[in-house]
RNA sequence: GCGGACGUGGCGGAAUGGUAGACGCAACGGACUUAAAAUCCGUUUCUCGUAAGAGAGUGAGGGUUCGAGUCCCUCCGUCCGCACCA
């Protein structure tokens, strides 16, 4: 706390917008606040942190800020369950929590904190809605959603557990409600597209972007229809395929439960209504959808195939076909698409092969159970015959553009996404407010900027079910902006995703309170240099931020489009799980472990009953496994907590809490504490010797050895080597002072100095408690929290004679010492003279000798 | 089903195509101590050997290369993402 005084004090980790060196942008993802932080905080929070402070040494300005992603749900759980307004709930939190990251020691500048559910936030948010809305990238739509009857509420997919609701347990309805949505998909090709522009992110996220948005090139075609057989005399169906070369494998077509066409048959069919109606209740489950059979309904409709006038297609309404994708209707080629292959044999339809593999004979080609979806040649197509799959889709599209029925061609080509328009309503309190009103004349109306923010109202009860909101008459009943008339407020609230999605944006300059931004501030600001979080968020999250800033650069409050320049994702923290007899879980804190030899065995420290060690598990609540970091860091310190969480694992892969490993991380602590003691009571020559001995030089080596590879380690987020690196700086250190004579030369000493000044300032980012308490214990007067980072001395990076393996038919056999420069020859002088090789070629010459120079040399024999 | 990642000691993990196992944890032996803890010194991939040493070894099998944990192919296993996307 002293250490974090004296920070505080001196201001050193606040960051001007006008400071002229150049800046890094580092951000972890900002937490909700939901009652404590776990360790998974602390890990995020430790990587940034090393980051902030290893570029602040190294001469940046370093944007490293704080805040609080504080709308959402479990406020109004909370509220419902112990009669607290969300509110006070979520402030109560935050100041927590905020005590917790203190105490961590972070370099955060909290002159910028933010909560997303302070009006002098969201009233911005508002604001980005409005213009947004005028840019045309909001839009009104009838969305399928969740509702739980019961709680009267929308709710999320995730919160619906084999078709009933979380909370009530009643059956969930599917119900069309209007929603506001942003357009998203607007952006679907230039998202795709910027993803390989985004090179300091990992494969991984990246690849699980492209397939979010899910890009697919295919045909729209209009499919003729026989109008006696349809109910409004409808004459065409539009369906849209990837797979136009299979035409002539048509055997039917499908339409959605809920494609007009559908509905409009079902009106005077009460036989396919009922269909309709049990395919709504088939849920949207996984499970569901794995297990559901296919199944389809004969409309009677007949459909004219598009090169055949004579050709037929029965039309079925069949439960495998969504409304949402492409025209919510296809033309089945059963030969070449498994789940069109599973109707057609379910229902008696048969197939035609059309498309053969290569070296097949087509006479003997037939498909029963398994659809064939590889490449091949064409057959049973007429002109497509014996063409390639490529080039019969382009056949196809081409024969059918030129075509054309009531003045439009009956194809054309089509590039679809699976990425979906973003629906932000949601029916809740603890939210962002739409800044909407409906009246009932003018229709749905924008609120006045100058009548921003459309604050919550705090008088709220969470007694009744559903949205506060909505029974809050003097909120909700307001006179239209246009017209002065009775008009209500628009009673959803955002997705708290909307929050999340500028925040980085607002940090550059939160104190601007006519803007969401200072374009200028910004631009100098962004993008984020390194943004670090969890992989949870890999796709929503970090795909509405790309989208925001394309949104709010086209209405003008930043002047770029991808937000995060380097992104890294964190691994999760994990820890056994302890069961007693009972089938209870046991937290690790009321654990005792004993080693005996191999094994190791768990009791309850309180009664001493043993508990069975389970499987190493994310830690949970509902496994019991979690350590709080309050425990670990009133007993080991926020060092020992930090230094533990970079060094077990990489840092992109789960770390294994132990007790053990803390407890090595502090013995750690300890340990470099005694060896800056020992070096401080070493007395130095202030002036630098001019020759160094070589003990001293070993010395000297192994701290710029040390500085050179953490350097570059924490560059590239390899945490844990930088701690192995710091491992062997402190091993070399302790063991030059435990081999030196009792007193030291002037030289050594000299070197000793330096290296201590060296180690402590590499290990600062990590533990820069630790290091401040070291770097006085070393003399030193000024905060090491400012001090810049060491220079390397490249000189002593190279030794001047060098060690090379030597293998003998690639399996090694002896070493050879050389001068680093030796010539190639000489190398090879020195290694034929050696006696292993002597032996090993027995008098012969060798096949070849490979040199290569300062790595290794290989002898064939 | 589609897509991707990964597989190295008892464990977490190191290793620009160039000495496999850095560093840590655990374990074992020793010193100090009345004792324990802490600390310090040492051992620790496996097999054979008292030792010097020899042989094997990065999921399995094949290939490229002077040389493969690393690159290529096949298979096995684990994990992750998407999933009735036409």
């Amino acid at each position: 706390p002293r250490w974090r005084q004296a920070w505080d004090d001196q201001g050193i980790f606040a960051t001007a917008n006008d400071d002229p060196k150049p800046k890094y942008y580092v951000l972890e993802m900002f937490p909700y606040p939901s009652g404590r932080i776990h360790m998974g905080h602390v890990r995020n929070y430790t990587m940034g942190d090393v980051v902030a402070r290893y570029k602040r040494a190294a001469g940046n300005a370093v944007l490293h800020p704080m805040g609080w992603d504080a709308f959402g749900m479990p406020a109004e759980n909370a509220a419902m369950a112990q009669k607290v307004h969300p509110k006070a709930w979520t402030y109560e939190n935050i100041a927590t929590m905020k005590k917790q990251l203190q105490s961590m020691g972070l370099s955060l500048d909290w002159a910028r904190e933010v909560a997303t559910c302070d009006p002098a936030y969201y009233k911005h948010q508002q604001k980005l809605f409005l213009d947004f809305l005028k840019a045309g990238l909001v839009a009104r739509e009838y969305r399928k959603v969740n509702w739980d009857p019961v709680d009267q509420t929308v709710l999320a997919n995730e919160q619906v557990i084999d078709g009933r609701g979380w909370r009530s347990g009643a059956v969930v309805e599917q119900r069309d409600l209007h929603q506001w949505v942003f357009k998203i998909s607007d952006y679907a090709e230039e998202l795709l597209e910027a993803i390989d522009t985004l090179d300091r992110w990992p494969d991984k996220v990246r690849l699980m972007q492209k397939n979010w948005i899910g890009r697919s090139e295919g045909l729209l075609i209009r499919f003729a229809l026989k109008p006696e057989t349809t109910p409004g005399g409808e004459s065409e169906l539009e369906i849209f395929t990837t797979r136009p070369d299979t035409l002539f494998g048509a055997k039917f077509m499908a339409l959605s439960p809920d494609h007009p066409l559908s509905l409009a048959v079902a009106k005077n069919n009460p036989e396919l209504a009922k269909f309709i109606e049990d395919c709504h209740h088939l849920g949207t489950s996984q499970e569901a959808i794995d297990t559901a059979e296919k199944m389809g309904f004969d409309t009677g409709i007949k459909a004219v195939h598009p090169f055949d006038p004579s050709w037929t297609l029965p039309v079925y309404v069949a439960n495998f076909i969504l409304m949402d994708y492409g025209t919510g209707a296809i033309f089945g080629c059963p030969a070449h698409d498994q789940r069109d292959l599973d109707f057609v044999n379910k229902y008696g339809l048969g197939n035609i092969p059309v498309v053969c593999p290569e070296g097949q004979d087509p006479k003997t080609f037939v498909i029963t159970t398994e659809a064939f979806t590889d490449d091949g040649r064409m057959i049973n197509s007429r002109f497509l015959d014996g063409m390639t799959i490529a080039d019969a889709k382009n056949e196809v599209a081409k024969r059918l553009e030129k075509e054309s029925r009531g003045n439009r061609p009956v194809a054309q080509r089509q590039v679809n996404y699976r990425l979906r328009d973003w629906g932000i309503s949601r029916q809740r309190y603890w939210g962002c407010p739409i800044p909407m009103i409906h009246c009932e004349k003018c229709g749905v109306v924008p609120v006045p900027d100058s009548d921003l923010p459309v604050t919550l109202p705090e008088d709220v009860s969470f007694d009744k079910p559903g949205n506060p909101l909505d029974r809050h008459a003097a909120w909700k009943n307001v006179k239209c902006p246009t017209c002065g008339g009775d008009a209500r407020r628009e009673t959803d609230t955002m997705d708290t995703f909307v929050d999340s999605s500028w925040y980085f944006l607002r940090f550059t300059d939160p104190w601007n309170e006519n803007a969401p931004t200072t374009p200028e501030i910004a631009n100098a600001w962004m993008p984020v240099d390194q943004y670090i979080g969890g992989i949870e968020h890999a796709i929503l999250h970090l795909l509405y931020s790309r989208f925001f800033t394309r949104a709010m650069k086209k209405t003008g409050h930043v002047n770029l489009d991808e937000p995060f320049g380097g992104m890294f994702t964190q691994g999760m923290v994990v820890h056994e799980t302890y069961r007693k007899k009972n089938g209870e879980w046991a937290m690790p804190a009321e654990v005792t472990i004993v080693s005996e030899g191999d094994t190791r065995k768990a009791t309850l420290t309180a009664t001493g009953e043993p508990v069975a060690i389970g499987a190493i598990e994310k830690m949970s609540k509902s496994k019991r496994n979690t350590v709080d970091p309050d425990d670990i860091m009133e007993s080991y310190g926020a060092d020992v907590a930090r230094w533990f969480m970079l060094s077990d694992s990489p840092p992109d892969r789960d770390v294994i809490w132990s007790e053990e490993g803390v407890q090595g991380a502090s013995r750690f602590v300890q340990r470099l504490w005694r060896l800056v003691g020992e070096i401080a009571d070493v007395t130095a020559p202030a002036e630098r010797p001019t020759k160094f001995s070589d003990q001293a030089l070993t010395v000297r080596k192994a701290a710029h050895r040390a500085l050179a590879n953490v350097s570059e380690d924490i560059e590239k987020l390899r945490f844990n080597r930088c701690v192995a690196q710091i491992y062997e700086c402190a091993n070399a250190l302790s063991d030059a002072i435990g081999s030196a004579e009792t007193a030291p030369s002037p030289d050594f000493a000299w070197a000793l100095r330096e290296a201590g000044d060296i180690l402590v300032r590499l290990f600062h980012p990590m533990m820069p408690h630790l290091a401040e308490e070291c770097w006085a214990a070393l003399g030193h007067t000024t905060l090491v929290s400012t001090e810049s980072w060491p220079t390397v001395e490249a000189d002593l990076l190279v030794e001047t004679t060098i060690t090379l393996p030597v293998q003998i038919n690639g399996k090694k056999r002896a070493d050879v010492t050389v001068p680093r420069d030796a010539e190639k020859a000489d190398i090879e002088t020195a290694v034929l003279a050696l006696d292993a090789v002597q032996r090993a070629l027995d008098g012969k010459s060798p096949k070849k000798v490979i040199v290569v120079p300062q790595r290794i040399v290989n002898v064939v024999a």
